[in-house]
DNA sequence: GTTTGACAAAATGTCGACATTTTATATGCT
DNA sequence: AGCATATAAAATGTCGACATTTTGTCAAAC
């Protein structure tokens, strides 16, 4: 039953794109591990739909680069190596630079209020890894989502859940957190201050640092 | 029939993969207008494949960004408003300077002198617009592919297919040429000096004064 | 014991058909 | 004439089935 929107259009998810969302979320959480096969047999049996509506909603999360699709191989959850990782990080890393020089440009009082807020939850949750994971992602995203770009938004989204697991990797670091914050604290002060190049470069090093520490620790789990 | 390729797995493209190629390069050639819809049975008759693959394929392509499809609307040909074109460019500006700030750290003497040629190519093709914009792409595209990352590769070069009309339109007015030409010959000078800033610096000012070019002759033609 | 080959099982690729929604057409009313 | 409604046509959404390819198993050969 499809429920009409404020949209002009009425707008209802259709099936594959539900399952999409649904399976995204699972190798967001670690539901299935990097490298797992996903089965469409299987996967159709679980969430109750035909193998056609999940080949399809499989085609959309390999489109968000959570997944890779191998012709007549199948999908599998994706797994970067070490250099993968950093390519990942580097490229958010140069949108996210775009995003913030945007904000910076475009922000209304109420927009700047709120990152304020957004950065005194950050602070409040210091000490925990995984709430401070969580509020680092509350406050990238609100930046994200109000710069006027849907496009630049789903990307930087996009590359950001693709390294879900190496940002609360990261952010497991007591010292990691605390440079984040004061990475985040020149941020914010840039973006108020109206110094849109600043911004840019601080939303850079930003994501440059947590690639670095999260490759560090990977580096040092194996050796 | 499939061919046995050097990689170490059989690659073969399916056929919603060759669809998608096939409708891509059509949109990009101009042979499906903006706006203009694409009908799944339509497709599905021209190429002589099932409705099934065709749906694959047009999902593929929403992907480059070159069709966008609604739920229960079918797809049409993305029609990019002025304030998109403007978003697409920013997008790839920001990318095409990651790429040759990595360029410049990474080339080999090899790649610096393919790079020469191919800047000798882009003169050579300054006095008409469609060669031009032909050798324009030709040398974006040797340092795309040419940084060791697929993943940046393939989202630069589907920015640059997404606005592929707009390129061609400001590369007809000569004087964006001798501009062009101009900031290609700083670019290239950065990179064979190792100024890996400069070389970023100058390739998003190339994206975007071909932006602002192309913005001002679609405002002059409606006005 | 390892390897090769054939065979069986399972997974993906492709298709045609039916269901539901959208769009176009025609009909009737004010 | 113009608009609202009902009906028909067309397009997309979803499914199950069959074809082809890959993967797993087991026996025979060296």
């Amino acid at each position: 039953m499809a429920e009409p929107t404020s949209e002009t259009y009425r707008i209802y998810a259709t099936l594959p794109a539900q399952i999409a969302v649904r399976i995204g979320q699972a190798i967001v959480d670690g539901e299935f591990a990097p490298g797992e096969k996903l089965r469409e047999v299987d996967l159709a049996s679980r969430f109750g739909v035909s193998r056609a509506s999940v080949r399809e909603a499989l085609r959309s999360v390999e489109r968000e680069g959570l997944v890779t699709i191998l012709p007549q191989r199948g999908a599998q959850v994706t797994a970067l190596s070490a250099p993968e990782v950093q390519d990942v990080f580097d490229i958010r890393a140069s949108l996210m630079g775009l995003v913030c020089h945007r904000f910076t440009t475009s922000a209304t009082p109420q927009m700047r209020q709120q990152l304020d807020r957004l950065l005194k939850e950050l602070r409040a949750a210091r000490d925990d890894g995984e709430a401070y994971s969580r509020a680092s992602l509350a406050i990238s995203e609100f930046c994200v989502r109000n710069v006027g770009s849907r496009r630049l938004a789903d990307l930087v989204l996009s590359f950001a859940r693709q390294t879900a697991r190496y940002n609360r990797l990261s952010f497991a670091s007591a010292e990691r957190r605390r440079q984040s914050l004061a990475n985040w604290r020149g941020l914010v002060a840039a973006v108020t201050g109206g110094d849109a190049p600043e911004a840019e470069r601080l939303a850079r090093q930003l994501v440059l640092d947590t690639r670095d520490t999260a490759l560090k620790m990977l580096a040092d789990e194996k050796g």
